[in-house]
DNA sequence: GTCATGTTTGATCGTTAGATCAGACACTTG
DNA sequence: CAAGTGTCTGATCTAACGATCAAACATGAC
């Protein structure tokens, strides 16, 4: 009865139910995204959703949990790669990992951005539960560096929202993109060109202009 | 029987339909607005949102092509005010005034995000009719500074995401900025000083790091 | 092989969605 | 004041939603 999936095949289905929510829900909104279509992305009937999932809520929660932690493995790992890197090489080549990961998973700001237009109890668990650690790793990282006199302070919601909002939104936007330029913005070529124009404008901020 | 409005109170309440639509069509999306929910705000009941509007579909667009030609407006009138300055300087400063249009009607963004993550018969409508529009004048009039050495070029791809995604993000997620920050973005201090950085980060696109 | 437990399904409940329609109301015109 | 047109409402239709449940199925343990 519980849904404590403990054999192979439950897990396997519980993953599948994952990521086609993870890619409704961001795409289409949590009312947009209707269970019966989650169920049918990922191969199985409707009533398995509530087997394994308590509800849609919890359902959502665990998609946001399960991408949420992949992309903090993802910044770990790079982050242990560049032991001895000095901190404002380090966190150049952070913000770029954080614009190839937007690209390679954006579903992530496309949910984050579903729930911030609007107040309510899915925003609140969502900022308190994953996007704060995110935001004060960034807003204290840019701060030492402001105090180490290597950047130009600038202030927090400010800075966030530029490196987020910079950094992701064409990712976000994938398809309007296509349509609108006809370039295609997953490409290497583009997330790597994308990257080094984020980090060039950055970490420039303001020097004065000529 | 046709929805063509002529008495004065017709207007009106076709007006506050309007506005209440535009709220709720970026808040949630366009799924999770329902004509009640929007009928309820304006202070009417649900049958007059089909009296005045063929359908859901004829109201979303509706409200998008009430919201873009303010817009339109905005910059045409913003553009006029600036006969005789030289075109970057123009440049900079309609940058300033569609991020200060950005502040003030944050349902522009949200709108168009909201169906840019999903390709859909919608997406097509909102960028053949409104977005292509703001898309080519844009890249045109960077083109045109570039090619006179100005600033330094940069692909229309990239460059018209970094102007909408810089500029607009934080507007866009305002209840995530305050929840997160706490701050207000959409106070004049906190407006004028994003506008700034945003103008200062773009036309100093690549001009060489230290 | 039988049993127990975890997994999956078909049928169905109550609710809410967008849409429709007949009729009531309000205002203007003659 | 009577006729006509534009505006608005209550009642209601069908479809789709999230959720529930009994029953079927599959798998590993004994």
């Amino acid at each position: 009865m519980a849904a404590i999936a403990s054999r192979p095949a439950g897990l396997e289905t519980r993953r599948a139910i994952l990521d086609a929510a993870l890619d409704l829900f961001s795409a289409r909104s949590f009312d947009g995204a209707s269970t019966r279509a989650i169920a049918g992305i990922a191969g199985v009937t409707q009533p398995l959703v509530n087997y394994h999932f308590a509800g849609k809520e919890e359902l959502w929660r665990a998609a946001a949990d399960d991408l949420f932690a992949r992309l903090g493995a993802s910044m770990q790992q790079r982050l242990e790669g560049l032991r001895g890197v000095d901190e404002l090489t380090t966190a150049k080549l952070l913000v770029r990992h954080f614009v190839e990961f937007s690209a390679a998973n954006p579903q992530l700001h496309r949910l984050i951005m579903q729930e911030s237009k609007q107040a309510g109890v899915r925003l609140d668990w969502l900022v308190d539960t994953h996007v704060r650690p995110l935001y004060e790793n960034t807003v204290a990282t840019f701060g030492r560096l402001a105090a180490a006199g290597q950047i130009v302070a600038v202030a927090p919601a400010h800075l966030y929202y530029l490196i987020t909002g910079a950094g992701a939104t064409v990712f976000v936007m994938a398809p309007e993109c296509v349509r609108l330029t006809g370039v295609d913005p997953f490409t290497p070529e583009f997330v790597s060109a994308h990257a080094d124009l984020v980090v060039d404008l950055l970490f420039r901020i303001p020097t004065d202009p000529s």
